[in-house]
DNA sequence: AAAACACCGAAACATATGTTTCAGATAGCG
DNA sequence: CGCTATCTGAAACATATGTTTCGGTGTTTT
């Protein structure tokens, strides 16, 4: 080895010395290595908004004398692990029941969350979401229920949901009881509830009660027959196969995150000047950290 | 798409048809592939002693319009990438106004979330999660914080933690003040902070009040140069790609959710054994519905 | 033998790339 | 306040790149 040090090492020790435009190239390196493999110099400061001039500057502070060197010894890293997916499942299959089961675990688990991240936007899913998305967009309030391990998506809909609409409700259940968030619930609203098996009794309770509101519901869960999801408006299935005890709630996190952004797709403008707004609210509680 | 073949075959196929030159360049380029996604034309040319017109008219023999076209599907086989990040984006912004915009974002949304799921679990991330097992196995505390957006994800896995383990403790300042939670922390503990930039200046602030405490930091977070990431334990890096204006957690929460099922799938019996006690107690609370 | 044809490589071309230069901006300090 | 030192981005620069053009070569056809 000898003077041959890895590059990317030395980009993160010498990344709190930089200047902070070089930092920002820096990052963007770090995190994208393989631009530096395939793409131009140029095409990186670009994707990393900075001028060009920013990177070759960096490629000196870190001792590096020419772009070509550093571009080799990503090209160099890239070919000495050519560890494809379908590579890697070979692999660990191989070595099926040996000393690395952990690997081969989480190597399944990987496939399976894929496997159910695709059944969550086959074409008919796609369908059921935009419909989910006029209803949003045509409801007075929009109240969201999820319990147990379905409070994440839950949550987390209804926290980017909140930057740029003010009508959402979270039924969290969190100061008092449970039915109180739901009261004046009524047909111009909406209930968006999740919930996979095992059913959480607070869930169902919600729906039947918004359903003799006549509060039209989007079920987010698990089947079509769920408890959840009888006479809803829109039923959003989602696969929860897991390898652990535990189902997983990726897809459900996921197409949420995607209601959220079809939501502001389609909102345009509006939503955009909104979120700004939110943002630099924020910004103004010092919630976030300076650059 | 539709008619995606495969460009190699396609050399392959093609390859009586073709006249001596470009045989000779179709015969170097079959044999170094790599070359194709590495380097230049001109120098592939050159390495294959053939000058440069011979390889651009290879190009149109074989159906193809540009070299550009062909590198890039050679680079995205050398990074085994069902879709290419830019032909992605170049997909979306040709069907950008267009009538079915809304699937269209759709499925590059599904597409992006795959990309970052599968970034999650190369074998370097697969390593430092077994890594991590370990620091937890071993901890006194668990300590698990996440604001904002990222709260998902430390909601999930400290629920989820909890049906097996009682040492975990969701940092998630609820009630009363953040600090508060993570008095007594130490060296034997463990201190688990997931955040994405914007980093919210509380996450930042309790992994600097870990680790003036000798506490070990798991980070999960969106680089390895994050404010969080300073000088952690392990640093699992996520992607967090998206196509709105918010960040996507999608694969933090499925690795969180990982590291739960490496867990139990370590632990063994016993915390079998504690997940049906925990499920029994559950059911005693009457909080799933019955069949 | 001449014409028609496919094939080839040097050179021309417009564009893109990596690097350097320079002037303005910014922050630190006496 | 002024002075310095650093940082930054636009522009300039020479070079490299992908593609096209064009004349030349050899082979086939009539």
């Amino acid at each position: 080895m000898g003077v041959q040090t890895d590059l990317r090492e030395k980009l993160i020790s010498d990344y709190a010395k930089l200047s902070p435009q070089m930092q920002k190239a820096a990052r963007y390196i770090l995190d994208h290595p393989s631009d530096v493999a395939l793409r131009s110099m140029r095409a990186v400061a670009r994707s990393a908004n900075v001028p060009p001039s920013t990177v070759t500057r960096l490629m000196s502070a870190i001792g590096v004398e020419t772009w070509q060197e550093f571009r080799d010894h990503y090209q160099n890293r890239l070919l000495d692990q050519p560890a494809s997916y379908a590579q890697r499942a070979r692999e660990t299959q191989r070595t099926e029941n040996d000393a690395n089961r952990d690997e081969h675990l989480l190597e399944s688990i990987c496939r399976t969350e894929i496997d159910n991240l695709s059944a969550a936007f086959t074409p008919e899913m796609v369908s059921s979401m935009i419909e989910t998305c006029e209803a949003i967009e045509n409801a007075r309030q929009v109240f969201i229920v999820g319990r147990g391990a379905a409070y994440p998506a839950a949550f987390q809909f209804a926290y980017a949901y909140r930057l740029f609409c003010d009508n959402g409700v979270l039924v969290d259940g969190h100061s008092g009881t449970f039915g109180d968030e739901l009261r004046g619930i009524g047909r111009r609203d909406l209930l968006i509830a999740l919930g996979a098996k095992p059913y959480i009794r607070d869930t169902v309770r919600a729906v039947e009660f918004a359903r003799s509101q006549h509060c039209p519901v989007i079920a987010v869960t698990d089947s079509d027959v769920s408890p959840i999801a009888t006479d809803a408006l829109c039923k959003l299935v989602v696969r929860d196969t897991s390898q652990s005890f535990f189902q997983s709630f990726t897809a459900s996190l996921s197409m949420m995150q995607a209601l959220v952004a079809l939501l502001v797709a389609r909102g345009g403008h509006k939503a955009l000047q909104r979120i700004a707004a939110a943002e630099e609210q924020l910004a103004r509680f010092d919630t976030y950290l300076e650059e």
